[in-house]
DNA sequence: CAGGATCCCGCTAGATACTG
DNA sequence: CAGTATCTAGCGGGATCCTG
């Protein structure tokens, strides 16, 4: 009874490793955040921009057409933002109204949840503004070296 | 020479929106760190844990060997383990030292740049602890409405 | 001990077409 | 206008075998 022990009980510990990952809460926000729409959206909902022609008074959240966010994340698929968008909703990071005027309107906005978010996601910003011109300077020294070898 | 100029538009669009998010500080960033060992081995090597039976006294970051690494990763294949490291220390946020004997020794620490990138990594941790479970109240709050309907 | 080289599979982003 | 449905290709990641 000792012949497969060993893959056995790496299997085990693989499985309550990933046990433990999911269940992680900053392994789970790390997937939230990393969907390639997410940081864009909540970005674009946060208080980005100066531009709804004609207005230039709105700070703070904003909220926003389906539209108005698909010009302003252009490259997206619709497909891609609205399921980016319900999966935000769901985890109430930001809300959705929808109005029934002649063609519907729906527009988005941040919760207070997704605003505080937002402000990890601004640290994150900083540390990436500041720190990463350094380590694309690592990158490529090392693409040297390997280029030479 | 407008039928066509819609779609081209658009394609257009979406390439230099493509190009914008590549050389995007913020997206390269969380590209980083949202490789799913990447967060782990840096906390690893942080200074996360009490442990090397017998040494207690171990603070500051840690230089750590593969087998060390790889018996605190379990779960982690060997392979996405080496390449995770390797790219990680092209990218200048750990160190990789050989030391010759008999059977090899390599050992990994964080640099000064890793550390720095582990404190925000902190940030996120905090709000995930302090966060994710409104996040997950919401979700299964959401579930539900839809399992009745 | 610490990796390199391969093969393979599941997941998901994206394109396309259709609808209330 | 704001979606939904379907199909496919690409890629991350794991298993397995081999080496200095």
């Amino acid at each position: 009874m000792s012949t497969q022990t060993a893959a056995q009980r790496r299997v085990e510990a693989k499985t309550s490793y990933n046990a433990f990952m999911e269940g992680c809460p900053s392994r789970q926000l790390l997937d939230r955040i990393s969907d390639k729409w997410v940081a864009l959206i909540l970005a674009a909902l946060g208080s980005d921009g100066p531009h709804r022609p004609g207005v230039d008074h709105d700070y703070g959240p904003r909220s926003m057409r389906f539209s108005e966010l698909s010009r302003r994340l252009a490259g997206a698929s619709q497909k891609m933002l609205t399921q980016t968008l319900r999966s935000l909703e769901v985890d109430g990071l930001i809300t959705r109204t929808v109005t029934p005027t002649v063609p519907v309107t729906v527009t988005y906005e941040l919760t207070d949840l997704g605003l505080s978010l937002n402000r990890v996601m601004a640290e994150l910003k900083g540390w990436a503004e500041s720190h990463m011109g350094e380590v694309l300077a690592h990158r490529e020294a090392h693409h040297r070296v390997a280029a030479e070898d």
